[in-house]
DNA sequence: TTAGGGTTAG
């Protein structure tokens, strides 16, 4: 039974335990596992079955079991018996399975199979080891089963990230009458957290009121994280004021939650009270201090913490290093991240994914790819499912089908054939790669599939130019019982307006407005898709009467769908009333000058497109380049306008003056209206034929086998003389052409696109 | 009791 001691004390005793195992033993009486009554706080020479002395000096040195030889006396059996003091002891430090698994039979086998305390900390020793179902079995089989015995598996199970299950035995164990204690919900809570239970959370914060348990630093420090994770700060923070005794932990917990909340200042702000209220930080302190500065992109600050990391001598911690790692990529410094990777010692799997998925993100797939070999070829890399994930999400960023599909088999081979989250790389993957049956088959295979699979594929036919089959996937959805949730119906009103499904797109947005059938409440990027599909549409009144009725403060994504529409109508004064806007809203995003420079180009006002471009230049803001790249056996080549650098630039060159030649014979008339520079005709046709795309194709047609598909990914939108240009290509060279702009794919086949020229 | 990396949309 419980001991009436006063919890602080507990704490205390385990704290000297540790630093003396010893005293270990004495330690957990309180806790009233031992079969014996304890009766002084730190010396117990009075051992439980057992009168041998607590330690033989030598047995620390020798393996476990043979340390035992001679120390037990009295026992009441004829077995091989452990001398129970050093035996639990002993349990609590085994390091590995088998002598764990070699202690468990000597006690099996001895007459204290039964003994509470001793199976207590053999599923301690198990759960520690992650090997949760024998902790599982273990339990099962015990006859007597305490307070300690429960919340050791509902600690065990939470500790290996098993919440659910957690959740579970306590329920079980409230059924089964055993009352928990405040070490049970110190256990309990935390698996809450992580799930983001917020409601199962309440509702066992409130037993923990009704049954009166003790509350300390512990269950009150949990209380804070459950509500923190749960994003609920202001209840966090309540009871984190509230708190009579904090510790480090408690800092912590309230810190952490506001840095993981993207509330990055005030977590700065409680560091400084913390600091003022005269607590150390430790290395989860500092972890949640990079990650505000991660969040807020506030790059000194985070300098200033590395250089305390490394004044505290915390540049050795592998956590802290990562984390660090990921502040300098966040703030933009992807080059410090890199060179702080490079000097870790052990690099781990959460560090190649942080270093895989920044490389990615910030467009250099390819080193990307680069360093996810690396990382196989180390082969002590242990692969998981968030760097499958990554990995995947760089080849599909890069249109890399070839890199996927290897990826792809490697993840059947380490058996994360069947994670949710790696389907759903897998769909998006092939379908940011221009293979959607791909993407349909491995959707098809899922066992089991969530929202975000179905918003995948859906997305996915968007994407690909199959926009009645995303709408007939969301409706199939629906029919299924699965919620639509906010993202959904981006991917399908994003469908509608690619496949100019203007009636269909606007059924299903105001199926949304009216609340019928759905509890999703359209948000800005809804509003902005719905712009898209009547500006795509031509439908530019419509979508200025939406833009003025929408009940939220539209955004750049909102304008910025309607500057496109202008830009594809050639309605110049509009997108000159817009682009005011935008320019307010977003004064750095050199893309919406250079999308006005564009349009003045394009109605000839070279006048317009000087000034602006001035204006650009004075305000020191660039756009990012546009360029196309391929993948030929498995390498990324990127090609820029113009782009002379290549070493086969001659070859690409003639083949490309050739094959122009050849599709101007078929008809072909080069649109220098998409040329933005007032330069003389001929220097323009030469302009354009040197664009990013048509060079991306020559290449492509040069390297690949005749037959073969030629896949071209552009990170801006796809220009629309390249666009004439390839359906000619497609008949003259008799093949596919399939170009991933930033918004959508083109398969050009026989001198037709899939997008019908509507895009 | 606090703890680093990821998927769908734009």
């Amino acid at each position: 039974m419980e001991g009436p001691s006063p919890k602080h004390k507990l704490v205390e005793i385990k704290k000297r335990s540790k630093s003396n195992p010893e005293k270990e033993h004495s330690s957990k009486s309180r806790g009233g596992e031992e079969p014996m009554v304890q009766t002084s706080k730190f010396l117990s020479r009075r051992l439980p079955l057992s009168t041998s002395t607590p330690t033989n000096p030598t047995s620390k040195f020798l393996p476990p079991f043979l340390s035992q030889t001679g120390t037990q006396t009295q026992t009441p059996s004829s077995s091989p018996l452990p001398p129970t003091p050093s035996f639990a002891s002993i349990l609590q430090q085994i390091k590995h399975q088998r002598p764990l698994q070699q202690a468990h039979a000597l006690l099996i086998t001895s007459a204290l199979a039964n003994n509470v305390f001793l199976s207590n900390r053999l599923i301690n020793s198990y759960s520690s080891l992650g090997l949760l179902p024998i902790a599982h079995h273990i339990f099962h089989q015990m006859p007597l089963k305490n307070v300690v015995s429960w919340t050791i598996l509902i600690s065990g199970l939470s500790k290996n990230g098993l919440f659910t299950e957690a959740l579970e035995v306590f329920c079980q164990m409230k059924d089964s009458g055993v009352a928990p204690n405040a070490v049970t919900f110190v256990s309990v809570l935390p698996a809450c957290a992580h799930l983001g239970m917020i409601r199962i959370g309440k509702s066992i914060h409130g037993l923990l009121i009704r049954w009166g348990i003790e509350i300390n630093v512990y269950v009150e420090t949990s209380l804070v994280d459950l509500y923190a994770k749960c994003g609920s700060l202001g209840v966090a923070r309540r009871l984190f004021d509230q708190m009579s005794e904090r510790n480090v932990v408690s800092w912590n917990a309230i810190i952490s939650g506001y840095s993981e909340n993207g509330l990055g200042e005030e977590a700065l702000n409680l560091y400084k009270r913390m600091q003022s209220n005269g607590f150390v930080p430790d290395f989860v302190t500092i972890m949640s201090l990079l990650l505000a500065c991660s969040g807020l992109g506030r790059l000194q600050i985070g300098k200033m913490v590395h250089g305390f990391m490394i004044k505290c001598a915390f540049e050795n911690d592998e956590l802290v290093v990562t984390a660090l790692m990921d502040m300098y990529v966040k703030c933009e410094c992807i080059e410090d991240g890199y060179q702080v990777f490079c000097m870790k010692l052990v690099k781990d799997v959460v560090a190649w994914t942080l270093m895989i998925s920044s490389f990615s993100e910030v467009g250099y797939g390819n080193k990307a790819m680069e360093l996810f070999h690396e990382m196989i070829a180390e082969g002590d890399v242990k692969l998981d499912s968030v760097s499958l994930i990554a990995v995947l999400s760089s080849c599909a960023r890069l249109g890399a089908l070839q890199q996927g599909r290897r990826v792809h088999g490697l993840t059947k081979k380490i058996g994360f054939e069947d994670d949710v989250f790696v389907g759903s790389a897998l769909i998006d993957m092939y379908a940011n790669c221009g293979s959607l049956e791909n993407a349909r088959s491995v959707f098809d295979g899922m066992a089991q599939k969530d929202v975000v699979c179905w918003n995948a594929m859906i997305a996915a036919n968007g994407m690909n130019g199959c926009g009645a089959d995303a709408v007939g996937l969301f409706f199939q959805m629906k029919d299924l019982g699965l919620n639509p949730d906010a993202a959904t119906y981006v991917s399908v009103l994003c469908a509608c307006s690619h496949a100019g499904l203007v009636d269909q797109g606007i059924c299903i947005f105001y199926s949304m407005v009216d609340e019928l059938d759905s509890d999703v409440i359209p948000n800005l990027q809804h509003y902005a898709c719905v712009v898209d599909l009547l500006g795509r549409a031509g439908r530019l009144n419509d979508a200025c009467s939406l833009l003025n009725s929408m009940p939220l403060q539209p955004d750049t994504g909102v304008y910025g769908a309607l500057l496109g529409a202008c830009r594809n109508h050639e309605n110049i004064n509009l997108g000159l009333e817009i682009s005011e806007k935008l320019f307010e809203l977003d004064p750095q995003d050199a893309g919406y000058y250079v999308l006005l420079a564009n349009m003045y180009a394009v109605a000839g006002n070279w006048e317009g497109v000087k000034t602006t471009r001035v204006f650009l230049r004075s305000k020191g803001l660039k756009k990012a380049p546009g360029f196309s790249s391929i993948e030929i056996d498995r390498e990324v080549y990127a090609f820029m306008a113009g782009d002379r650098d290549h070493p086969q630039y001659d070859d690409i060159d003639k083949f490309l003056k050739a094959l122009i030649t050849k599709i101007e014979a078929a008809g072909y008339v080069p649109d220098t209206k998409f040329v933005f520079q007032d330069v003389a005709d001929d220097v323009k046709r030469d302009l354009l034929y040197h664009h990013s795309e048509k060079l991306a194709i020559a290449f492509g047609l040069l390297r690949t086998q005749p037959g073969m598909a030629v896949r071209i990914t552009k990170n801006l939108r796809m220009c629309n003389d390249c666009h004439t240009a390839s359906k000619f290509i497609s008949s003259a060279a008799g093949r596919e052409i399939v170009i991933k702009d930033a918004n959508r794919f083109h398969y050009f086949r026989d001198g037709v696109c899939s997008c019908k020229d509507y895009w």
